[in-house]
DNA sequence: GTAATTCCTACTAAATCGATAGGAATAATA
DNA sequence: TATTATTCCTATCGATTTAGTAGGAATTAC
């Protein structure tokens, strides 16, 4: 399952790529709209500008702001951040690899095997896809 | 992530694939050969057993079987059993189908944009991949 | 009748999720 | 300079899910 948490970043990505790009996006603003708990939002945004998939500015008047092209922007990257590792076992992730400690021989295991096909195929998609995939209608 | 469930679930099915066929495999064997909690999989199995992809017989020599032939076991179905819907939203499932409470229109909504993009190359993998190509070396 | 096995129900510890609370730091503006 | 609006940061919390464990009933082979 997705989390709520990558849900509502993706939800502000969007929104805040559809505004009118100059001007800071408060926090608020798109809780609002998006219908999504203000706190949890601030959590999430303040991940993604640590990350770098956002700018922000403080103070009155402040917000967050696209530092990049939405194009620019890949669905592969944001899903790292927001969910964690793309793969659905840690002995086929790209970012994160991990052994497992009871399989003796990962090229002989079926679980291994068959997640590197679902890995294969969803990183095609979120490598593909950018901000401005999501953003237009 | 993957769960312990499903990864043992995949596990013990290859486990199965691979002997020699007719005679019921026991949990026991199973458990102690992947180096799985034998309690915890007995209830995996019986999992797979009630919803039609293993066979079982009770009692002394009894175990556990295949009921179709591997290339007709289709690891879509295995996984809508075992680690449930496929798809990460339930407002992109063909299975398990749910609106979301907040989003007024899921053809405007970016996250179900992308959703429907990573369920349908995943559902490509997991459709024709089948427990045959798993248990083949 | 005994031993070996699946089947079933109930419980539990630990981790993760989805927030909430409270306030510090910063910046605009009057 | 004081006020207000905003991001930034840390800590906490209840609910849910995960990954088992425990104990025994039911069934079957021998």
């Amino acid at each position: 399952m997705l989390s709520k948490k990558t849900k509502y970043g993706l939800k502000a990505l969007t929104y805040i790529a559809r505004q009118d790009g100059n001007k800071p996006v408060q926090v608020g603003e798109i809780a609002k709209s998006e219908q999504i708990p203000q706190k949890f939002l601030e959590s999430i945004l303040l991940t993604l500008r640590k990350s770098g998939c956002l700018g922000s500015k403080k103070g009155k008047h402040g917000g967050y702001y696209l530092i990049k092209k939405p194009s620019d922007i890949i669905m592969a990257d944001v899903m790292r951040v927001l969910e964690g590792p793309i793969a659905m076992v840690p002995c086929v992730s790209l970012n994160f690899y991990e052994k497992c400690d009871d399989c003796p021989d990962e090229h002989q295991c079926s679980v291994n095997k068959l997640m590197i096909q679902v890995r294969d195929n969803t990183l095609e998609v979120l490598r593909n896809t950018t901000l401005e995939d999501l953003s237009t209608k």
